[in-house]
DNA sequence: GATGAATGAGTCTTCATTCAT
DNA sequence: TATGAATGAAGACTCATTCAT
């Protein structure tokens, strides 16, 4: 009920909707009942607000493949554990994930390179996975920075048409993008059971979501609120 | 050298770096060395101008994929044909591709419908080609539209990080990613040979680009301008 | 002192001058001594503006012709007092008197019907004393409409011309109207002892006015400020 | 047919609607249905356009008062002639006249020093009259100047109302408005015979007119085109 | 005679931000 | 903590006009 997270959510479902620059300090000030002047005092400006939501999100998400990697040290679970947290990030925070993802042409100066910074420490993860993987023989894979590149927009794609109200749950999403990483890098198929306990994804403060439902990436077995 | 063309170089150019949005219509005439006025001459207006560019794009990446459905009967054929004409419309027009994809969100009214309408039917190449091959049993598919979707998002990405002067040619990229298209509908590799004769992909008049390189999407040896 | 009265007063006397159309937001602003944003801060844009002033003017003038229709139940005497208080509405406002009737064309959507219904309801008032005594045999007209437009054309006519430094009173303009829409009817001669207490009419807000003069429409004898 | 006039008739058009200075000059153009280069060469600009229709239009109201005035030596009569020719002027030209009436302020220079003048002189025949009368015990007039000032925004007013294809005809109109100035003047009334044969009132080649009807205001018996 | 191109100055309006209260 | 007031700069767009063709 923390008023920052009253405008971070409103924020993100505005910088979701129709871009950042596209979006006035009013529309936000107004979608967050707050006089605009307000919003100064909670959230320190435009830009800053935008900053937070990207930290928040990239710092859960780092956070989230470092579990994932750790959980691990064969190289295919670690690539499938990483796709499905990513995954599970992406689903329980669609619209932050987006924001996260397009906005970061709109930071300037130590905004813009911290957050790249985090960024890069993310796709690294991938990285490493990867060449140890190959290295290994676990992987075949022709090019490893556009088999890298290819996995991660499959996956960053996620937000651009992920519906919580769909077919399939987020977990059975999971299971298709771990499968289709495997496929993609020539690994074994890795299944959920050999994938082990999912690493827990938070659903960010700043997501606006109907409900901010629990994270359900584990043990649902799709009746309930479906994806895509 | 058609002052239109001038002004959707510059367009292209600024709304791929800093969004549509965020583009002033001076910066936009500065950039095209034209009197703002002028601009409205020519190109009509803000969205005008950006509808006009994502159409182009649009009826370009249209008629590719048509034709490369259109070479073969064959699904994993026909995939690996629309997969690498995408690919090559993306390398050859990376910036143009960008704000096509992006800048959906800008327009509004008929334009918005109009290039939603012709994107849809972009997409529906893709549905028919995975639907049929999937009722062929020449793909192992689990959820014909999350895979559907994971290979557009894969192939979309390429705007974002492709570099024309980079180390992959264009030609070898679209190798790549046909077979990592066929890796995730299990379906047999298709090489560039069987894939036959590439589409023809031009290179979008709005497109910056440093040279406007003609197409060599079909028979470059790899040595050349390189990507990635 | 209230800013909206600033801003009302200053585009009063622009609009009066070069019309609504030819009078720049930042020649108005500049006017009432305020940055052109902080004009949209109180009065909402140049057509809200405009619209308020109008209100504001044919409230006080349907007001005024209530009253004067009020009075008396006897037609020539509801006339003369209509007209009279009509004169003494331009004359007390005859720059926000020509705004408002020269205006109506630059309203646009909902501000233009609801001040063309307005002004439809204050002609009502005319059409009805005329109708009446015309029935009643109290007036002698050929043609209700045409004499109805004359004497109003006529009264409205007087914000054109009036000085409020000039040679005749504001009551004295008044009785010499009075009169004159009289003979147009050809009904007896309504003196002001006749007409009995004149209708109180507002200086409005928005009427700049060298000096804010108490209205002076009874009881006064001529001598001093001077009208014609 | 000629190109002057074609554009006039649109400018009247236009002018009268929605006032000179809310009329682009390519909307001018476009109406008239050429290029807005083509109307500088014609017309020489949007000013001198002004100025040439409300020329025109003052030329024949100033003539047709002379006539008016000419045509007896008997205030009263010279009154009533006035009256008719200007109402005649109005009707037959209502589009114009508004223009003639509302846009001097739009004049600047000699344009507008030159069509003041013109209006001057043209007021100055009803002061001649009138004072003449009244100083021949002809008129029973309390203030000369407003009981000018009324006749004349009584007969100005035509143009905000008339309309060519209503109840009365012009020349019943004429016939209502000499009435009614007879009584302001408490001079006996004039009838048509009495006046004689009406002033010679053009339509103007700025006038629009759904046709460009022939002047009626003489012997029409109130059957056809009917006014009011 | 007629027009497309071109422009500098202008249009109204909204921007993100600060600050006194 | 919260806000109405205030603003300089910028937003997209239109203006009347000129001129080479």
């Amino acid at each position: 009920m923390a008023s920052l997270e009253v405008i971070q959510r409103a924020a993100v479902r505005l910088f979701a909707g129709r871009g950042f620059a596209a979006t006035g300090i009013r529309e936000l000030s107004g979608a967050a009942g707050l006089n605009s002047a307000t919003l100064y005092h909670y959230a320190g400006g435009k830009e800053e607000l935008l900053a937070s939501i990207m930290r928040a999100c990239l710092q859960a998400l780092l956070r989230a493949g470092q579990q994932a990697v750790a959980g691990s040290d064969d190289p295919p679970v670690q690539l499938a554990r990483l796709v499905r947290a990513h995954v599970a990030m992406e689903s329980a925070n669609p619209l932050t994930s987006r924001v996260t993802d397009h906005e970061v042409r709109s930071l300037t100066g130590g905004n813009r390179t911290e957050i790249m910074a985090m960024r890069d420490a993310y796709e690294g993860l991938f990285r490493d996975v990867l060449s140890k993987g190959r290295a290994n023989g676990d992987f075949d894979i022709a090019d490893l920075t556009t088999t890298r590149l290819a996995i991660m927009e499959m996956c960053n794609g996620v937000h651009n048409w992920f519906n919580p109200n769909g077919r399939l749950t987020r977990a059975a999403l999971a299971d298709r993008f771990a499968d289709l990483a495997c496929r993609m890098t020539g690994a074994r198929a890795i299944g959920r059971r050999e994938a082990g306990r999912p690493v827990d994804v938070p659903v960010l403060p700043s997501e606006p979501g109907p409900e901010p439902e629990p994270d359900q990436a584990e043990g649902d077995r799709g009746e309930s609120p479906a994806a895509v």
